[in-house]
RNA sequence: GCGGGUGUAGUUCAAUGGCAGAACACGAGCUUCCCAAGCUUGAUACGAGGGUUCGAUUCCCUUCACCCGCUCCA
């Protein structure tokens, strides 16, 4: 199998057009010219998705005993993305370089003082000139020629030849301004507001008080309906909902086809887990996370670190079933990186032939997102755990006040988040009743992402030459048999026989209901097969003279499976056909 | 949001201030005993808006979209 070569740029624009041409992805509102930043799936990629999606659904829920689903509206109360912090963090105040036009985050900017000198223009060398003003701070202990450089850089930069900066002769002394760019001295942009999430308004009046958002991500909506799920569905800690649904970001730079777009679909779970104290009131201990720690079976005394690496190796497991193994890899937060609400966070990569890029996350979020809501809310989202009641009544006081002891100093170790004595005080004498906030691990998946990776990985492209020695291109997309849209195209291998259309449409009958079928008789079986091989399909039936029994009886009722990899050619009896492939798959 | 580039058929590309062309793909027919064969035939395009001009797909402006670099990516 080879892969096209990472030098050459266009193999993402003929991804790009097969994804067209063949009715994976075409381009949103395309008749109007399209909007940027809006993807449709056509009649395979719809196929391909739902395939993705249901795999995705099956491997968390379906296949578990301990996982739940959840399907929640788009549109959720605005008092979430508050409690979230997303009505903060998504509205950043951005500001813009006049001269380096880079983009900065007015509240990082590090305060600078100095001397501003202020400029009315500037004239070329040419002639020309320029009545735009402009400032420039020097910094304390830097000349005015340092402004001057910054400024002559400005006019430059609006076309002036060999600039003159007119004006500025004496500065003006600031103080922590934060209104110059700390890099070169040069005046910023007044702060704009970027916000990410896309608003709307419910009710017939558009006002302030009925704004309302798209949900930038799913999981907000696990978070609140936990307790509902609790008191409902008889789940036991630990447990997760999951979700697969449609998020919206009002991404500045929508880049990379479907990659990074404003609408997409996102697969999200939250595992909640006991607290490592409760575990270790419970069991007497926290196991231990080693690299060569068993990660396949959940046990009683998994902590959040083995609860995180049991399902980033879940996870790496449902990547292999659609496969992806051989090109993702992994990026672990460092502690500096990482949100201060936040254990550790895993990426799960894909290499794409714009570079590798992030599939997943799976971070390990505390109990942060539960607090917040319960905070906000005024309800009581606390988890009663009767097994740990009991356990936590059987310690001693000096067995408690040793583990209130050793979280008090974990606590003053942290740099920020860190709770006092007494908040630390409080929270285990809920944990001795039984009460606690779950922790949380959260694999999170871009739907969109994965279709457009196993899109990128299958796609292959080999050079041949035909009956007359011209050379060809051909095109394979070796995707996974179970996520790829059509399963088996069935063709009568001539189509100008009756006897071998009516079989080929009796072959097709006996399959078309239990997977995937596609039928074609038009053109030469070599074409056909082509044609299959560029949308992945990977068996193809032919119904040929054998199968109508004229080569002897042996055959009668036998037809030609051609395998999309490799060619191979089997037969197989019509009346276990569909057996035989749905067991391939 | 900044800078650069590109918009012609389903795709990949031509040509042109005066009837827009090819290849492949697609449809129909013929032919063909297994990997894009051949023959006949058909449908389909100048991203959108404005300006200059007797006349604009072509020149100019605006806009939209896509690509590359920067920026951004809770």
């Amino acid at each position: 199998m080879s892969s096209p070569a990472k030098s050459e740029p266009p193999v993402m624009e003929k991804i790009v057009s097969l994804c067209k041409r063949r009715g994976f992805i075409y381009q949103s509102s395309e008749i109007y010219g399209g909007i940027n930043g809006f993807w449709d799936y056509g009649p395979l990629g719809a196929e391909l998705k739902r395939n993705l999606r249901e795999s995705w659904w099956r491997a968390m829920t379906r296949e578990r005993e301990d996982v739940v689903g959840l399907d929640a509206t788009i549109i959720m109360h605005p008092a979430i993305w508050k409690a979230s912090g997303h009505v903060d963090t998504f509205a950043d105040p951005m500001v813009d370089c006049l001269v380096t036009n880079k983009r900065l985050r007015a509240d990082q900017i590090e305060p600078q003082s100095g001397m501003v000198y202020r400029f009315t223009g500037a004239a070329g060398a040419d002639g020309a000139s320029s009545s735009t003003a402009f400032s420039a701070l020097a910094p304390a202990g830097k000349p005015r020629e340092s402004a001057l450089k910054t400024a002559k850089a400005f006019y430059a930069a609006r076309g002036l030849k060999d600039p003159e900066p007119i004006g500025g002769e004496t500065g003006e002394k600031v103080e922590n301004s934060t209104a110059y760019n700390p890099e070169n001295g040069a005046e910023l942009t007044e702060p704009r507001m970027f916000n990410l999430m896309l608003k709307t308004h419910t009710g017939p009046v558009e006002s302030e008080e009925n704004i309302a958002y798209l949900r930038p991500e799913t999981a907000q909506a696990i978070f609140a309906q936990y307790k509902n799920v609790v008191d409902s569905s008889r789940v036991k800690m630990p447990f997760g909902i999951c979700q697969i649904g449609k998020a919206f970001r009002n991404e500045i730079n929508p880049r990379n086809f479907t990659f990074r777009s404003r609408e997409f679909e996102q697969m999200e779970l939250e595992f909640f887990i006991k607290p490592d104290e409760a575990i270790e009131i419970i069991s007497g201990k926290v196991a231990a996370w080693s690299e060569s720690a068993d990660l396949s079976e959940p046990q009683d005394d998994w902590g959040w670190e083995m609860w995180h690496r049991y399902w980033v190796a879940q996870r790496t497991a449902f990547y292999e079933s659609i496969g992806l193994g051989k090109v993702i890899h992994y990026y672990w937060q460092s502690k500096e990186e990482l949100a201060h609400y936040a254990r550790a966070c895993v990426d799960i990569l894909c290499e794409f032939p714009f570079g590798t890029e992030e599939l997943e996350g799976i971070a390990a979020r505390g109990d942060f997102d539960l607090s917040q809501h319960q905070k906000h809310c005024g309800k009581p989202l606390e988890y009663f755990d009767e097994e740990l009641k009991t356990a936590a009544a059987k310690l001693g006081d000096e067995e408690k006040e040793a583990l209130i002891q050793r979280r008090i100093a974990a606590e003053q170790a942290k740099e920020k988040g860190a709770l006092s004595e007494a908040e630390v005080r409080a929270w285990f004498e809920r944990l001795f009743k039984g009460f606690y906030l779950p922790h949380v691990i959260e694999p999170s998946a871009g739907l969109d992402r994965m279709a457009l990776a196993v899109i990128a990985k299958a796609f292959d492209q080999y050079e041949k030459t035909d009956g007359k020695g011209k050379p060809e291109t051909i095109t394979v997309l070796r995707l996974h048999p179970s996520i790829a849209p059509v399963k088996v195209g069935v063709f009568p291998l001539l189509k100008n026989k009756p006897e071998l259309v009516a079989k080929a449409r009796e072959v097709f009958g006996l399959l078309k209901g239990r997977l995937n079928a596609f039928y074609d008789e038009a053109g030469a079986i070599g074409r056909r097969y082509a044609r299959q091989d560029e949308i992945g399909t990977p068996f193809c039936v032919t119904i040929d003279f054998e199968t109508l029994g004229e080569q002897g009886p042996e055959l009668a009722d036998t037809v030609t499976v051609r395998e999309r990899d490799g060619g191979a050619q089997t037969r197989v009896k019509t009346a276990g056909l569909a057996g035989w492939l749905l067991s391939r798959l």
